[in-house]
DNA sequence: AAGTATCA
DNA sequence: CCGG
């Protein structure tokens, strides 16, 4: 159900935080990224069954999954090569909207196609829980849907467009989120159909 | 375990 | 057809 109210404690919603120009440097950006760390498909822990969405990171460390687990690692899965730095402009980002007072260490990228699609789960991997979670939207529209801690309770869910930022601090830090859908064809920002996600976090505790 | 497929 |  898309319910328009007041977001849960710590969840912030912040449409249009960045203007075009700054997307489209953003885009740039996060180009570059993909050239030296390149675009992969991680797998489910224990089975082993792709995702739908692609994934590479910037920063000292990046999320990654694979048949052994999900992990923060400082090297590519593929290149073996370290992830190239986190754009100024995300840091900026970071120590506006974040309230926290250490810089992040990964900056997880998602490439969703039309058909990508990410199931509800916590992003629970990292060791300091006290930092917020920032997240940058570029692209086509996505459909977020977050519900509780406990799974299975009620969910609502959040059309997230291009520049849109999303916090998840406080006591919606171990919200359960996922990705419903994309909806193809409602934003020009890329050169094809699709949507880029920027997910920053900090992984230790300082 | 951040997977897909299918159904009530 | 959509969402849980």
């Amino acid at each position: 159900m898309t319910v328009p109210g007041a977001l849960p404690p710590g969840l912030e919603h912040h449409p249009g935080r960045l203007d075009g120009s700054a997307q489209a440097a953003l885009l740039a950006a996060v180009r570059a990224v993909a050239t030296a760390a390149p675009l992969y498909r991680p797998a489910m822990p224990g089975t082993g069954r792709p995702f739908s969405v692609r994934m590479t990171n910037c920063g000292s460390l990046g999320w990654v999954s694979d048949r052994t687990g999900y992990r923060y690692q400082p090297l590519h899965p593929e290149t073996g090569r370290p992830w190239p730095a986190i754009p100024p402009l995300l840091l900026a980002l970071w120590h506006e909207l974040g309230g926290y007072p250490h810089p992040p260490e990964a900056c997880l990228v998602n490439f969703y196609d039309p058909a990508a699609r990410l199931g509800m789960h916590q992003d629970k991997d990292e060791d300091d829980l006290e930092a917020p979670v920032v997240s940058v939207s570029l692209g086509d529209d996505g459909v977020f849907r977050f519900g509780g801690s406990p799974r299975g309770g009620p969910t609502r869910s959040l059309r997230l467009r291009s520049g849109d930022v999303l916090v998840m601090g406080g006591a919606s830090r171990l919200l359960f989120h996922g990705v419903d859908r994309i909806d193809p064809g409602t934003s020009t920002l890329l050169k094809g159909e699709g949507r880029i996600n920027l997910t920053l976090r900090r992984v230790t505790r300082p």
